[in-house]
DNA sequence: GTCTATACTAAGATAGAC
DNA sequence: GTCTATCTTAGTATAGAC
């Protein structure tokens, strides 16, 4: 069982690591849906059989839970890097706002797929309604720090936080619809996007 | 065949006719996705057997398009009332664009059901890619409108027009995965919200 | 690390009775 | 409008050889 996640050179013979079983498997679980996806159709897309997968794997949710580790573990990085920020001025508010927005966009670009995978559950099964209370966790603590910052002044919350927070991380969270790596738009550039958007609009 | 919409009152033998039936499907298909849910799992929510789904459809594909069929219409429908504005000002054109994203709104609102449906569609056979076509037609109009606007001028389109309305977008369909009717934002309040994000930013 | 073979369960769909 | 019974296919997972 060689856990290495990244090994520079693989020793032993050639085939798939554990790394490559869930890669593959996360890009199905995103196009069929986790439930939809069987253990014959990531063993088909590596060119193994069904079980060959058994050996890397106990089961086919270990697979999911790799996935949803991983994109929380980078979400909550993300939060607790702007959480480090200790703002005292309404400006510095807003500043800390926009590290935790440039964060999210950076961490939803570089986990694309298990990023994805998480923000399409459902909560269907104990390990999926474990990963939501995580997620809902994270979600807390963004909106604390929105509402702290609307407290502070010099943001127009708009009467109803909660629903703007949500439209806002919302906005954000669509990125995985479409963003692919190798387009005309970095992660810089779609963070400052976002960012002009969510603080000035779009009226001149 | 009952092909009645909203039949008052129901003639013959009680039980569940052709839209109870889709209603169902959608609801699992929301929650377990569409190739997960099986035919067992919607007889079962609707309290009969098997067999009797296949009294009212002659597939669960059929469900499928039901839904997504009144999806589309309804988000077509809620363009063509935009574009009948015609706009030369750059104000009108602003104002256009608020007319397409109030009925949006509006649209997401009164078919969640089958609107979050579409919107999770990843596109895995022929059907769902004809509607994820038409889809991409909408999206396109949509993108001609935005495009109309930034350039009779007055909209701070930020160089990447395309990503912006993305971004838009996003933010508005993103409704789907929270709003719930019932709750203290109705459909006007909530088109205010995302009009006044959209156009005058957070800052104040 | 991968294979074939197999046990067991549940899927979509049909036939025909009531 | 719904039922039971059935056909056929495909799912998760295990055993044990190479």
């Amino acid at each position: 069982m060689s856990t290495t996640v990244h090994s520079p050179a693989r020793r032993g013979r050639p085939g798939n690591d554990r790394a490559d079983v869930v890669a593959a498997a996360v890009a199905l679980f995103n196009q069929h849906g986790y439930e939809a996806t069987s253990v014959g159709m990531i063993a088909e897309r590596l060119g193994v059989s069904k079980s060959a997968i058994y050996h890397h794997v106990a089961s086919k949710e270990e697979l999911l839970k790799q996935a949803l580790d991983r994109a929380l573990s980078s979400l909550e990085s993300a939060l607790v890097s702007a959480q480090a920020q200790n703002p005292q001025t309404p400006e510095e508010h807003l500043q800390q706002l926009e590290t935790l927005i440039r964060a999210t966009v950076d961490v939803l670009i570089d986990e694309l797929p298990s990023a994805t995978l998480l923000l399409r559950l459902r909560g269907n099964t104990e390990l999926e309604r474990a990963a939501l209370d995580r997620r809902r966790k994270f979600d807390h603590a963004v909106a604390r720090m929105v509402a702290a910052a609307a407290d502070a002044g010099d943001l127009a919350w708009r009467s109803d936080t909660r629903a703007t927070t949500r439209l806002v991380f919302g906005m954000i969270n669509s990125i995985i619809e479409w963003y692919r790596p190798g387009g005309s738009l970095g992660p810089k550039q779609l963070g400052d996007l976002v960012v002009a958007i969510v603080f000035e609009g779009l009226r001149h």
